[in-house]
DNA sequence: TTGGAAAATGAAATTCATTTTCATTTCCAT
DNA sequence: ATGGAAATGAAAATGAATTTCATTTTCCAA
């Protein structure tokens, strides 16, 4: 099921996406990686969409502009773009490795729909303060957090709702 | 790697683990399932681990008390516990189910190591409270959440210091 | 520019946790 | 007690993630 991504992102500007392909090329520099034509195709198409992409559905995505590219590259390309900050993995209850873009976006948390599986994104502050008020509290370098709100979106409940009364 | 647990968590009472047992065999009766001797084995072995088990680890433990107990019958078993709230999954990196009972447990989130996979409890009403707010901001019925802080406990953190000396 | 070493590619194979299948055994309501 | 439903557990299947390897491509240094 492909998780549908509710959010205030615009596509991305031609500016963003120079902008964007130059973090990648300089961190393959940095690694000693080289600069190939799949990798860019796969960077572009991702950079693309706004929705949480299994390796699989990015795969899918990238078969459309370039009939060539595998699997496995693009497998290779997302941790890539994880380690350079690009991408991140975004855990949802389905238990496949998805990915959004981090491109220009600010931080921000999910809400998942466990009906339909849509995600909504919100914005509180204060769970990064709660990170680092709890590492400091028990000694922890706190670096990182997960937060994630699990629910039932309205249009789902709507359906719900609906399918009850006509049951009685 | 076992994932160690830091809590305030004490080992089960002979009455606590009848009442948990009490649940689990109307939870069974409930659904038309059967009480047998291997489900009781397996959830009095569950209960008296504090660790984060994934399922292998369980089936390990078990297999001492009665190793003609299989596997599937582990992981079945599991998800039973599940089912009627005596278990519960914990979401940790390495990717691996995980769960952790959740027997006379107050409401606790974990704060994970990266370098060495401990994990330390804490207690933050804070949380839930979030949960409850998003939730009616978004129109969403909030049911749960899932809340980690990854980081780098005292001890880690010490002996990278000692190494990183070490090499100036 | 070009030769060649290092890296990339992608198909296929492998790994490994999870889940299902199925023949046999056990449970339990009547 | 007993018949039918469920449980069991070994083995097989599944499926995502990862590795292998023969071939192709990149790009640096001469």
């Amino acid at each position: 099921m492909l998780q549908r991504r509710i959010d205030d992102h615009a596509p991305p500007t031609r500016e963003a996406m120079r902008e964007a392909q130059d973090i990648f090329f300089k961190h393959l520099k940095r690694v000693g990686l080289k600069h190939t034509e799949q990798r860019d195709t796969i960077l572009r198409t991702f950079l693309e969409t706004r929705d949480h992409l299994s390796t699989d559905e990015l795969f899918r995505l990238v078969r459309k502009k370039d009939a060539k590219i595998g699997f496995t590259t693009v497998y290779r390309t997302l941790k890539l773009l994880a380690e350079c900050g690009l991408a991140s993995t975004v855990p949802f209850p389905d238990g496949m490795a998805r990915y959004e873009h981090q491109f220009n976006r600010r931080s921000h948390h999910h809400m998942v729909c466990t009906e339909c599986g849509a995600s909504v994104e919100f914005f509180s502050p204060e769970v990064s303060k709660l990170e680092e008020e709890i590492g400091r509290k028990y000694h922890f370098d706190a670096t990182r957090h997960n937060f994630q709100i699990y629910g039932i979106c309205e249009d789902c409940r709507k359906k719900i709702t609906k399918r009850t009364l006509g049951t009685l």
